[in-house]
DNA sequence: TGACTCGTTTGGAACGATCCAATAATTCTT
DNA sequence: AAGAATTATTGGATCGTTCCAAACGAGTCA
């Protein structure tokens, strides 16, 4: 039944030594003599013990090899890959992480964030849910806790970030798109109450701009950055009396959602209509047509994220570092550029 | 800087108490007096006091309010919805947990449940990687934790499990497909050595068998249960001397690959082509045509595996329970059975 | 032989919260 | 007014590990 916990104490008894002995060999120390060693590990293994973390993080030089990690919507496959990046980091340098959903609230985010800190977490990355305000992470830094910020930026939070450069990929794809020719270009889904779509609508106007075309407002339409959102976002472009011939998307879930939404109007994405993405998840690649995204590299950008904190932890000090990492827009079919080349390919 | 912590003993000095009775302030206790109380509470604001639980835990009563997931793949969207599902629960009962994805490798999951072990959690849900064996649960039962096993089945292990309806469901799908007239339906997707494939592949046999089809292995194709192995499933069976004319899914990235797969044929799902998914992820109903469905409601399904597994960590004691949960076909549109709907609807 | 290493080993005091048994302060009985 | 009953409070041992200072045995050197 649950006997009660075999702990150091009954190791260095069944191995006739001293318990301090027991925590050298745990700590694989050199200090221990060979045989010893082997008696202790044959007692451990004999007795099934196992190692109690919460005892040995009491000592308070001792730091957690917990940290921690909130997203506002893991139902995105964007998140859940940038938290299998994290995941893969963090287990791999011997973390273990919590994981929490906010959905978006905040009253969620900070009894998330206050649980995790009272479980001793060593760090804490978070993708803040909107309306997060800088002193949400007080607590955390305020006892040396170090916070990494990833995707949406918080004003005046004293901690680290890595977010992707959405302005300059945003600009990019629309300049992609106007070089093939399109001149009626909608930016669909998101909510312009945020800063990351503020970012990527700005990109978008500034390539406009830029090509001597007048943006028109009626071509950006707001939606949930989801794939219902943007079926209902390029059913309220279609409607207009110029409708766009191409849509730069918020992300590539509101993508998904504007191929499907020409297809029921029997319009096909990237022979009809140039369709680009934002983020650059797997599915993007498999998806027919492969989509054609801003890739920020969830994944990578999760790993990134991880690896950050980690430096933070073991280096002791907490000091801030904002990093933007670079997007890359990769071409594929939705946009209709690589259209030719399937053309030559089947003829 | 990294002060030391503020502990008990800080907050009992400054509120002119003892630790004792702090103690029993931060439990709530009602045999302490209202205005020490609010003196303590007090105290305990102004010197920005975290409570300490793993100092807590050390008392071998105590239970932990942590638990563990581990999924095998947090990517595809079935997986990363019954995270949320259970996170929902786990969060309003006031507990926290670590999550680890293992990629299907047993040497990452055994290590992560061991690490997860040494840290304190109650219990543990997990959707075992390929290959898993009981024994791998042996460390967990015998210390008294309980688990839990979802989506898969472990033979042999004495943990309580939580299993859709796999043979039911595919069953009733091809069952369905038959209704509407299709006579070469096709088995697409997933690995035939896993538990799943096998319910399934063995639910679609049995209705064929039962409508007097007999069943042609060349129908039933292999590959990765993802959106990419979806595109190739489809097209090998398009292959064929004879091809399907419609396809029950292994799951429902399988089937968005073959809707993409049919459609790069110049097939319309739904119209030209009856396709079937399983899993019933949210992006089914938002995808155009609707994804017809085995819906076995991933987020439900991670609610009442974290209720399965509160409920015995709350009840002390740990019996195995097994549950299989029923499945409901959704019939949406890309089966085709709606279009004569769409069809009266349009003209 | 005594002082000195060197390589191992070891008590015991932390760490921060809990909880039992005991005490102190108050009100209620008779 | 003395004892019982009730209400609040508290000291100290405890949980399982770490880590320091000390000690130990065995050799080395002068």
């Amino acid at each position: 039944m649950t006997r009660s916990r075999v702990t150091v104490i009954d190791i260095a008894r069944a191995a006739g030594v001293s318990k301090s002995t027991v925590s050298l060999v745990l700590q694989a120390s050199p200090l221990v003599n060979e045989q010893t060693r082997a008696k202790v590990n044959a007692a451990i293994r004999e007795l099934g013990y196992v190692y109690n973390r919460s005892a040995a993080n009491l000592r308070q030089t001792a730091s957690s090899k917990i940290v921690g990690i909130v997203v506002n919507d893991l139902t995105n496959s964007f998140f859940a890959e940038l938290a299998v990046g994290m995941d893969m980091v963090m287990q791999s340098a011997g973390f273990v992480q919590f994981l929490a959903n906010t959905g978006e609230s905040l009253d969620r985010q900070r009894e998330v964030i206050a649980s995790m800190h009272e479980h001793g977490i060593s760090g804490l990355i978070i993708s803040p849910a909107r309306g997060t305000e800088a002193a949400d992470f007080r607590p955390l830094t305020a006892a040396g806790i170090p916070v990494v910020i990833v995707v949406r930026n918080i004003a005046g939070a004293k901690v680290s970030s890595l977010l992707s450069d959405n302005h300059a990929g945003a600009r990019e794809a629309t300049e992609h798109l106007l070089s093939l020719g399109h001149r009626r270009i909608a930016f669909l889904g998101g909510f312009s109450d945020t800063t990351v779509a503020r970012e990527r609508v700005q990109g978008y106007r500034d390539a406009l701009v830029q090509a001597g075309i007048a943006a028109d407002d009626a071509l950006i339409v707001n939606s949930a950055p989801s794939r219902a959102g943007g079926v209902a976002a390029v059913e309220r472009a279609m409607l207009l009396a110029e409708p766009p011939t191409a849509a730069l998307c918020f992300n590539d879930a509101v993508a998904f959602g504007v191929c499907d939404g020409l297809r029921a109007r029997g319009i096909e994405p990237g022979r009809d209509f140039g369709v680009v993405g934002f983020d650059g998840v797997i599915e993007a690649q498999a998806a027919v047509p492969a989509l054609t995204t801003v890739s920020v590299d969830p994944q990578g950008m999760g790993r990134r994220a991880a690896q950050m904190l980690l430096k933070q932890i073991n280096s002791g000090r907490v000091e801030a570092e904002a990093m933007v990492t670079p997007v890359r827009l990769a071409v594929r079919q939705s946009c209709g550029a690589a259209m030719k080349d399937m053309g030559r390919n089947t003829v």
